[in-house]
Parts: C-alpha cells; structure tokens; sequence
DNA sequence: CGGCCCGTTGATTCGTCTCAAAGAGTGTGG
DNA sequence: CCACACTCTTTGAGACGAATCAACGGGCCG
C-alpha cells in the first residue's frame, strides 16, 4: 500500500480561525493528478489538461487531530472534502438521547454531501485519529462540473451509491439481529479496507464499542459480549480494537440472517 | 387541493410489454410546464423556453396498477421517475427473511435514483394502488442538466435531501423504541401529507400493517398492537387504514423519545 | 356465499437493555 | 520512568420490550 506523498509546497497556515473555538488547522496545496486516492478527483475519462483544472479548483487540504470536527452539525455549507488519510464518523448529536452515529468515513471516502441540499451541515463529522481531507469549494465543484460533464455524471453516481449503501444499512438495522449486525459491519468494514489495498480480514478498529453500538442500534455492551461471542466461536481474534476474521465465511452467514439456533 | 389535469393527449397504448410478466402500462404525453407537482420538474429560476425544453425531455406518463412494479431489482437503470398521483413502496426482496420495506413514496416525490451509481435498480418499486409517474430518460436528465445549470444544482440538492431523510430514518430505526419509531412515522406521513395541501393530521394508510412493520423493523403484530395503544389513549383515531391524530403535540413527545414510563 | 387476505388480541419465549462492578488500556504529570 | 487518573472494555444478573406462535374477527372480491 503506497500513500503517495507530493513533494515540496507544504504552506502551513496554523492561525486558530478565531471562531470562539480554537481550532488550529493546517492547510497545505493539494495536488489531484498526483493523488490517485479520492474517486471524487478522478472521474473517469478526463485528459491531463482537465485533470490540471481540478487542480485549479481543489487546492487546500486540512489537517485534523482526533477528536476534531471538520464541520459541526448547523453549520454552513461550504466545501465538500474527500478523505486522504485517517477515519471520521458523522454524528447526529441529540440532547434528549445519545448521540446517532450516522457513518463511519475512511481514506478515500466523501464526506459534507449532506449540506448540499439546504445549505447547511445536516450532522457532524469528527476525526477518529489524525486524518488529514481535501477541501473542495462546492461552489467551485459546480461551476467546474458544468464544464466538465465527467465530473457532474460522476458526483451524482457517488451520490447515488451512497443512497444505495444507506439502504443496506437501513435494512440490517431493521431486520437483523444483533449479531447479524456486527458481522455485516465487520464484513463491510473490511471490504472497505480492501478497496484500499489492505487486507479485508486483518484491520485496528477506529471507533469504541460505544460509537459501534449507536451505529448499529445497540448497546456498547451488546456489542461486546458479541465480540467476545465470535472470538469463542473461532470467528475472529479480538484484541481491543485490533481486529483479525479468522473465518470470513462463517461471518458472511451470520451476516445474511442464516444463524439457525 | 388542485390537482390540475392537463386537457387533452391522453394517447394510451394498452400493450402488455411482452417480458413473460404481462404488464399493461399506459403511456401519455406529460406537460411540465402545466404540473406543479413534482420538484425535480421545476428547478428554481427557470424561464419559459428552459421549461418548453423540460418539455422536450420528459414527454412521457405511465399509470400503474395496484401491486405493480415500476421496475425490478437489478433491472436496468434507464430513467427516473416523479410521483405524479398514487402511492408507492420501494423493497428491498430477500430471499432468506422477509422483504425489507425501504420507503413510501407519495405525489410529488422521486423513485429511482438508486439507480444511477450502478445502472441498474438497486430496489424494487411497487404501486400501492393506482398510481402515475412522470418518466424522465435518465440520459436525457443529464444531457439537459448540463445546458442547464439551475437543473443540475436541482438533481444534487434532491439527492442530499434524500440523503439527509435516510439519516434521520436511519436514527429512528437505531435509537427509538417501538412506541416511538411509530410515532415518527405518522408525524413523518402527515408533514409530507401537508406539503401536498392535504392535512398533516387525517389521510389514509395506503400500505398494511406488514409493510408499516417491515419499514419500522417492527412485527406486524406490534405495529397493530401500539395503533390500539394509540387509540385507547387519545393520540389517535384509527379505523384500519383511515387515521387520524387527534393528539400531534403528544405524538411528538413520544416519537422525542420523551414517553418516561 | 365462501375464500382469502388483513387486522386484532392473547400467551409465551427470547433477545437485548439496564444497572453494576471490576479489569485493561492510554495518557499525563510528578 | 513510574504512578495516577480517566476512559474504554469486559462480564454478570436481572428486568423489560418485542418477536413468535396461535386463534379469531372483519372486510373485500370472485
């Protein structure tokens, strides 16, 4: 797995943006053509020169450390950003219950699309670990999709996709059980890493029993008696968040619902 | 409530499609610039000759019957579809457990962008009674969107709403009890109810107590059960399909989450 | 009129939450 | 570098909610 780093041109702007909370993030030039991460900066069939105008139109990344939001839940919308290194999750934040965990975003993954349609941020999203994003103006990323159909087709599959995926999830939560649940977020988690070269069955887990389990509509404790349930069974090998599927095929059954017992 | 009926061109052609399934669809021409109903047909700031074109690329209705598909899983993503009357579900089939209800779409309201990411139909869509859509080739979507800006921005600010709904669905399912997730769910009809010009507060159910149940990750026993509970406690009228909420203000306490016993 | 799907209600079982306590891991400051 | 604090994780016992199994009633259509 090579991440691929960009030679020189690391500006840094480490000025807190004065907004109340003291945020002090890190900004440096981007280079989409020489970053092959994101699939919103590669849409299929664009030539060098079109590539050279996405350059034009993206060029800030920001640099978040855990535990940071990259935009809170109200907040204008702006950008949308696409993940180069790291992992968020997006909250719904809830005074009267806890808090909704609505996704988990990993390298290469988008994140702010829920903004678009009102203007304004429709949940949180907050860094799991270091992780650093592209930034990407939304009103750059249409003025320029106007003149690049490539780019416009490509931002409405994605958008697409997501819906899709959203379904899925939708319909784990409301037809399976709870170990059924955490074996297809295992799975999906891992088919995510494998995306990204990584290997499917061996992966750290970002996010505590807590966030899993309001991910998954359940309690953190239910989560972990189901770990320490599949690790008995011979399904996985647990350590904390260290994550090893010793016997995927197993887990995939789960995951469809066929536990008999 | 208008529901304006254009006057004349009502072309019908009653042949089945000859797919072994025997549908008899109804085709008639559509006029865009006479309908007021459906969002993605009046993109904001649109003059009359960019309607005229809308026009030009959506020409075509189609009329179902109850129980019929709009289209199948894994049918080819061809056009998209605006709800011009009726009332619809999308499923997700399985063969192992029972059919996930992903949503109801009513008037005015969009099927088939799942369809976009992929090209193929990631759900199926099934009228709930009879029914009319507006059929919108995709190809011609997004050649129009590109000479037209405004229907562009229109078709991303579509998909993140959607996106955003599916979130807030995705929270109910995940955090809320039974009591609750009904609660939301009948609070949720009725907004949609009353953007129509119809009342938030007295319509018809158009699906069964399964398809409400399957949606809400709930038995169709306990959905029956928590309408009589309902009943015996003032929040509601119910006389099988045909509601009425005497009590909104109680419904959304419950549906917060706030029911303490 | 009979059949069938849909809806209601009851009794019981099972799964998951809640409450509780203790152990492991991580980070910080002395 | 170790001790301490804090957060995260694990495990247990009990309570509660919703699913399941089952039977019956009602409405709609052929």
């Amino acid at each position: 797995m090579t991440t691929k780093q960009e030679p020189q041109s690391c500006k840094k702007n480490s000025e807190s943006a004065g907004k109340g909370v003291s945020i002090d993030f890190t900004e440096v030039k981007a280079h989409c053509q020489h970053c092959d991460l994101n699939p919103v900066c590669h849409p299929p069939g664009l030539n060098t020169d079109e590539m050279d105008s996405l350059d034009q139109w993206f060029p800030t990344r920001r640099r978040l450390k855990r535990g940071e939001s990259l935009y809170e839940i109200g907040e204008a919308f702006n950008a949308i950003y696409a993940v180069r290194s790291g992992f968020f999750k997006t909250v719904l934040p809830s005074p009267q219950q806890r808090d909704q965990v609505t996704g988990f975003q990993m390298t290469g993954e988008i994140l702010g699309m829920d903004g678009i349609g009102s203007g304004f941020h429709a949940c949180q999203a907050v860094a799991l670990e270091v992780s650093e994003v592209c930034l990407m103006p939304y009103g750059n990323v249409e003025e320029l999709a106007s003149n690049l159909p490539n780019l416009h087709a490509h931002l409405n599959k994605l958008m697409s996709q997501r819906i899709v995926h959203d379904q899925s999830a939708f319909k784990i939560l409301a037809n399976l059980r709870s170990e059924s649940r955490l074996a297809a977020f295992l799975l999906d988690l891992g088919k995510r890493f494998s995306t990204l070269g990584y290997s499917p069955n061996t992966f750290v887990l970002r996010m505590t029993r807590e966030e899993i389990g309001s991910y998954l509509g359940l309690s953190l404790e239910t989560v972990s008696r189901i770990f320490s349930r599949f690790q008995e069974d011979g399904l996985v090998d647990v350590q904390t968040r260290h994550l090893q599927i010793t016997n995927p095929e197993a887990l995939s059954e789960i995951a469809a619902g066929k536990n008999s017992h």
